[in-house]
DNA sequence: GCCAACGTTGGC
DNA sequence: GCCAACGTTGGC
């Protein structure tokens, strides 16, 4: 069962439209980079993710559910699916993406509905700000999701 | 299909 | 630099 969690490891949480890329192709792949994210919030929770870290894989739109759990192997780098005419790309720094490899899937997936429903997740930027798409989770909300999804490590 | 939230763009 | 218009995201 859940031992404390390492010491330094933060955890996130990766949203993705299972229409673009799903949680199964996730898990065919191994490790995949995480890329498209345009938005300078996400880009900066990027930047901090680091190798070990955690994060939970969310399908939004369908499904609307944290489906499993992916550890970041490779730290931010510019994100190639950046275009030279892409409006965004073009000025200023580049945008950021990261590899991250499918750890294990929720074995209860925890629904939006679900969270929103419980107080003690009221506060998490899942519900606070619903377009970001790469978020900090603390430790204390990672251990409650992960026990709301019978997550066994 | 609709609408709220919110980031971006462009006129001034 | 302000702000209205517009586009996109994502829940319902």
């Amino acid at each position: 069962m859940a031992a404390a969690p390492t010491p330094g490891r933060r955890f996130w949480l990766v949203k993705s439209e299972p229409d673009a890329f799903s949680w199964d192709q996730q898990v065919e792949r191994g490790v995949e980079p995480w890329t498209g994210v345009r938005n300078h919030m996400a880009k900066a929770n990027l930047a901090a993710m680091r190798i070990g870290d955690l994060a939970f894989f969310y399908h939004s739109n369908i499904g609307k559910q944290i489906v499993g759990v992916v550890e970041v192997v490779r730290e931010a780098y510019p994100d190639p699916t950046v275009g030279p005419d892409d409006p965004k790309g073009a000025k200023g720094s580049p945008w950021l993406c990261v590899d991250v490899q499918a750890v294990g899937p929720m074995p209860k997936p925890v629904t939006l509905a679900a969270i929103k429903a419980d107080p003690a997740l009221a506060e998490i930027a899942l519900v606070r700000q619903s377009r970001l798409s790469v978020m900090p989770i603390s430790a204390e909300h990672w251990a409650r999701l992960c026990a709301m999804g019978e997550w066994p490590a």
